[in-house]
DNA sequence: TTTTCATTCGAACGAACGTTCGAAAAGACG
DNA sequence: CGTCTTTTCGAACGTTCGTTCGAATGAAAA
């Protein structure tokens, strides 16, 4: 095993515990217990547990950002763009529930200049959401707010951790769909019409 | 000053410091600061850590729901009880955001009785809105699962902590019609119809 | 006043925490 | 083999935590 295999582990093992016990309730014994590393041998990989933290927070967020781009860059329909950066989110979000779900749940948790840098790309991937609805919506539609809609996607996405489970009798690719679909529509498809959405 | 309002204003003063700094991390020498009860003072009022939260979760759930069931009751068209629900729910959480973070935050920072005990509330809410959505959906509409429309609702409202601000822009009745809107008809309107919902 | 009960709180306790340090072990290279 | 670097880790340090305890205070009753 490399350093950066070692290093890897730590960072999953540790999104796996955060993501069940929480960032603060975890202790670094309690991660030595899971990692199978002794508690003073992971601080030569990492700085600490805020940094722990972190990495996980970056390095997944990075991942969702650049691949919501490239999910969408094939498509020049506005819509269909909006309904694959839905399906982009909540597909990676069912496929890495536990980086998702500290991603999610302890953005509080950091401080300081890692906080910013989390932050940095949290306000990129909130524009992007936002000139995706511009682009998607008729120029008429003021009857929601830009910021109340994209918060509300948002809100029905990341909510997914508090009680979805992906080897339950909804599979992910159909939850992408529904919700993609629920927020375009809403629950209640006006009566008849346009069934020509692939 | 009585018993019982020392004990509201720890109540009170213990969910607006848990909202702004999380439960963990919160001390019972922040709150003893943020009181001005003395440290071991508090312990007369309340258990302890634990208790406290639970108080005030077991307080503000209970008035969420029979709340919710008082703002059904009056409405019997099953997509105006439905709205009403939304609204009940938005409008309550604007309304009391320390404690419906705290609520919505710290859900997984009980333990035992105290867990089951909140559960409890949170799956009899759960189950009033299943009852409401099976009421003001088209029976054929089985686009989206039951359960998914739920949560997704419930996500798209209680993600309002991370993001809404009460003194911003978007007044909170604004904020409940704007997520009951979307909730229904989702953010494409479909083209033309229907403008007859009161 | 004296007694009783409710309420407050300074001071401390034991436990658990994140982190450090120096030495030991393992690998790489001559 | 010996030497240098990378990696591991037992043991401890200093701090902070939730909680407790017994004494002090205040208010009401007798």
């Amino acid at each position: 095993m490399t350093y950066d295999e070692r290093l890897e582990h730590l960072l999953v093992t540790a999104a796996d515990v955060f993501a069940a016990n929480g960032f603060h309730s975890t202790t670094m014994r309690d991660l030595s217990r899971a990692t199978g590393m002794s508690l003073a041998g992971m601080y030569y990989y990492v700085e600490g547990k805020d940094e722990l933290l972190y990495l996980i927070q970056d390095r997944c967020f990075t991942e969702v950002v650049t691949g919501a781009r490239a999910a969408i860059a094939a498509a020049t329909d506005p819509v269909e763009r909006l309904r694959r950066f839905i399906r982009h989110h909540v597909g990676f979000f069912t496929a890495h529930m536990s980086e998702m779900k500290v991603l999610s749940h302890e953005a509080e948790s950091l401080s300081g200049d890692r906080w910013k840098a989390i932050n940095r790309l949290k306000r990129s991937y909130v524009d992007l959401l936002l000139s995706l609805l511009d682009s998607a919506r008729p120029d008429s539609d003021a009857s929601v707010d830009r910021r109340v809609a994209a918060f509300a996607l948002f809100g029905m996405m990341n909510w997914i951790y508090t009680w979805y489970d992906p080897d339950g009798s909804v599979a992910p690719n159909q939850l992408a769909d529904q919700l993609a679909e629920l927020f375009m529509r809403g629950i209640m498809p006006a009566a008849v019409p346009a069934t020509q959405e692939g």
